[in-house]
DNA sequence: CGCGTCAACTAGTTAC
DNA sequence: GTAACTAGTTGACGCG
């Protein structure tokens, strides 16, 4: 079932030296964090993308931030929840499922960061985790439906060829995304009272902002 | 109200 | 045993 690119968490002794030379007192998220990512991490765009990363971090990501799924449900508490028996709770007492809604810079960067690596190792997760102001479950949990999603796309348009309509690769399919999440999150850190903003796909051109 | 999207979840598998 | 993976499902939410 898993796929033959499927990333391995190996700690190799040079990545680790190299992510201490670069990171020096890092230990974001987990303690024994160390960075095995140098060897995929061939980041170009990591430096202009720390500066929507710190965007992030400073700016409260919106005031009506209550959608992102720290406030709404907590993986943190969810991992907790997920551990606990579920007999503890009585149905009254089961909190509804919530779903968290990422802000559109969240999901640039990750989707810039899918459009590079579709795999991360515990240390980037940690690492983007923190700068997205996320849990790595969360990370984790949106690389896997990124993957999945990507992967179905792929099928669906194998059918479509099949049936004489236009290709498109997997890859093109990630750009595009890409491209469709700048967009958006360039439109609202420009507009940051974003009263409508243009969406490409839509069938609807101009709708009014959810962040 | 039906439908599509998507974060979160489950089950089964794999690798260490 | 643990953690991460894929594939599929669930449930919340927004839209026409």
């Amino acid at each position: 079932m898993a796929s033959s690119n499927r990333q391995l968490t190996s700690f190799f002794i040079e990545d680790i030296l190299s992510m201490r030379e670069e990171k020096g007192d890092e230990s974001s998220g987990s303690s024994a964090e160390s960075q095995t990512d140098s060897r995929s991490c061939t980041d170009g765009g990591e430096a202009h993308d720390d500066l929507l990363i710190a965007a992030l971090a400073t700016t409260p990501a919106s005031p009506d931030d209550s959608c992102t799924a720290e406030r709404t449900n907590s993986p943190t508490e969810a991992t907790t929840d997920a551990d606990e028996p579920n007999h503890t709770q009585t149905l009254s007492q089961k909190q509804k499922r919530s779903r968290a809604a990422f802000t559109h810079l969240q999901v640039l960067e990750l989707e810039k960061k899918f459009s590079r690596q579709r795999y991360l190792s515990a240390p980037e997760r940690a690492h983007l985790a923190a700068a997205l102001r996320l849990t790595e479950t969360q990370v984790k949990i949106w690389f896997q439906n990124r993957r999945y999603k990507t992967k179905r796309r792929q099928q669906l348009d194998c059918y479509r060829k099949a049936e004489g309509n236009v290709a498109v690769t997997a890859a093109a399919m990630v750009e595009e995304d890409l491209l469709r999440a700048s967009l958006l999150a360039t439109m609202y850190t420009c507009y940051p009272y974003r009263p409508c903003v243009y969406e490409p796909h839509g069938l609807s051109a101009w709708r009014p902002t959810v962040w």
